[in-house]
DNA sequence: GTACTTGCAAAGCCTTTGCTTTTCA
DNA sequence: TGAAAAGCAAAGGCTTTGCAAGTAC
């Protein structure tokens, strides 16, 4: 069964602290991706006392860890997410800033075969699709395949 | 026949200072994705007396104005590249850093689908590949892929 | 001539760090 | 109790901005 992020501290020898065991919290509650200020507040909602530079420290210490995975969108923002391993994409809605996360084989197994083809072996990866809603219309036209 | 950047500028209506020459040319000659202050440096071999604010505000107009085209990988720096479309992926070498541009059709297919099945249309993406330098034993396994 | 640009310096924003005090194991 | 972590404030790095002076059109 799959590993809290809190056993996967201990795991790696971080002591267990209430700021951590908050921090920790906070993450796992968000179906998003926070950067390290909404990380702070949704976290002081539970600790008040909480140090915004416990929480910087924290999740620099986490990513490096590998228990978290950052990423930057256009924001240019730090933002986290529990999965440590980059085998997923996020498709963003434009016109609302909107991200859902998705994963696709078929994509993944082109990204390795491009990869091999330049000399190279796939480590990870970061997919991006940028879209705005589908009106009524192309909905109903169907697919029509475009990049643009 | 492709638009120069210069063009590109006075097509919308901005005027055309040496500053701003200077700085198109370290853009049209960089076969990488420099960041602000490599602009900056390149820029002052030609004209020492730039400005790196100078250099910010022009190329966040350009940005803005979709004349160039805007990054951030891990380090976080923006970076900047001509083509404004964002119709190709990077391949970076997580050894050394390097950056390799490549385009794939057949992906690009398949996030136009993704985008479709999620009710959106694709208008753009962004697609890094981290990736290690083949072993050359991988090299002998694999099949006959040249490297790039 | 007038509106747009630059240079400069200062401020801003996000993030990291030094140091002392506190806390965990 | 010793080492790791927190809190606080200050500094750091990259980027933006206000304003006076300069320049393209």
């Amino acid at each position: 069964m799959k590993r809290t992020l809190e056993q996967l501290c201990t795991d790696i020898g971080l002591r267990m602290t209430r700021q951590r065991r908050t921090i920790i919290q906070a993450i796992e509650n968000a179906s998003d991706h926070p950067d390290a200020w909404s990380i702070y507040l949704r976290a002081g909602k539970a600790d008040p006392q909480i140090c915004l530079s416990t929480v910087y420290r924290t999740l620099r210490i986490f990513q490096n860890a590998g228990i978290l995975a950052g990423h930057r969108f256009k924001d240019g923002l730090h933002r986290f997410e529990r999965d440590s391993d980059e085998r997923h994409g996020h498709l963003i809605d434009r016109t609302t800033g909107k991200i859902i996360e998705f994963r696709d084989r078929e994509i993944e197994r082109l990204q390795s075969a491009i990869a091999e083809h330049h000399g190279y072996r796939l480590v990870g990866y970061r997919l991006e699709l940028i879209a705005t809603p589908l009106t009524l219309k192309e909905t109903a036209k169907g697919r029509e395949d475009r990049v643009g």
